[in-house]
DNA sequence: TATTGTTATACTCTATAACTATA
DNA sequence: TATAGTTATAGAGTATAACAATA
């Protein structure tokens, strides 16, 4: 006999896509993590770079962006930037902030990082065709949208 | 102008979904992450239990799953029976192999985070409404079917 | 007094290397 | 000889706590 099914939570009922974002999550995280390893860097310290692409964040930020703590935040930068991957600069307008910018060194090595994702990312989407890809992005999106705030990169 | 683009390597065209992938991928993690963190087992033991789940590897076959040395897994398994998550096993047909299975608190353990991870994961999906999550699933497990082999559990 | 960042310390995760037991 | 697993050791990542400088 088939059970009443009187207003499941929603958690519930998805059970099957939660299985499948958790499985991509994982499968595209293993192939960032293969390439940040190549290259000597951790996971943390390949989305670091990602975001200094485009900003110029102080320590706090960096460690906000990351869901890390400050100390954590202050000795990865300390690693990165005896590696010639990133410097610290003053912050103009708080004199008790630091800003992290990328080195030269640490802007070669993101773009080329990025580019051998894109790489590595290409052969997951290859079995969908263009229409589906657009379908998936869309979906990606607003999904991603409707968050609080952080930029998971 | 518009460019004219004869023949861009397929990565270079989906940069959008690349993105969109990478940003949910860390999004997803950071969920199971903070769960995971809330009961004192980091992201990777988290897995190891959710494997454990429904099924009863040796220890070679835990660290190639997860894509880590042998002599880690034989660290990360210790820890976790020295807290009675999981037990080993001597394996029947091989003596030198382990399995691995789950201890009755790990069991408990997994089903609880489980309920947790698709709660943490319901309002990622709230904008999506019940067509659109399973037109993403679909494109998804299209996505991974296609995949070597690792499920990235 | 609160905030930003660093230093000191400790534990987990991870890898490399060397070892034992079994196949 | 090759494979499965463990132990020893070391380095990176992370957190808690205490501190200095600035707001």
């Amino acid at each position: 006999m088939k059970r009443s099914s009187p207003r499941r939570p929603a958690a519930v009922r998805d059970e099957g896509l939660a299985d499948a974002l958790v499985t991509a999550s994982f499968v595209i995280a293993a192939q960032l993590s293969r390439i940040g390893a190549e290259h000597g860097l951790s996971l943390t310290l390949c989305r670091v770079l990602g975001i200094l692409r485009d900003r110029r964040p102080r320590m706090s930020e960096l460690a906000d962006y990351l869901g890390l703590e400050k100390q954590t935040m202050s000795g990865l930068i300390a690693r990165a930037e005896e590696r010639g991957l990133v410097a610290r600069a003053p912050n103009p307008e708080d004199r008790r902030a630091t800003d992290v910018i990328l080195a030269p060194a640490g802007a070669r090595l993101v773009e080329r990082m990025r580019a051998e994702a894109l790489e590595a990312l290409a052969p997951l989407v290859a079995p969908l065709d263009p229409a589906d890809r657009r379908r998936l992005q869309a979906l990606l999106q607003r999904m991603l949208a409707a968050r609080d705030g952080a930029d998971g990169r």
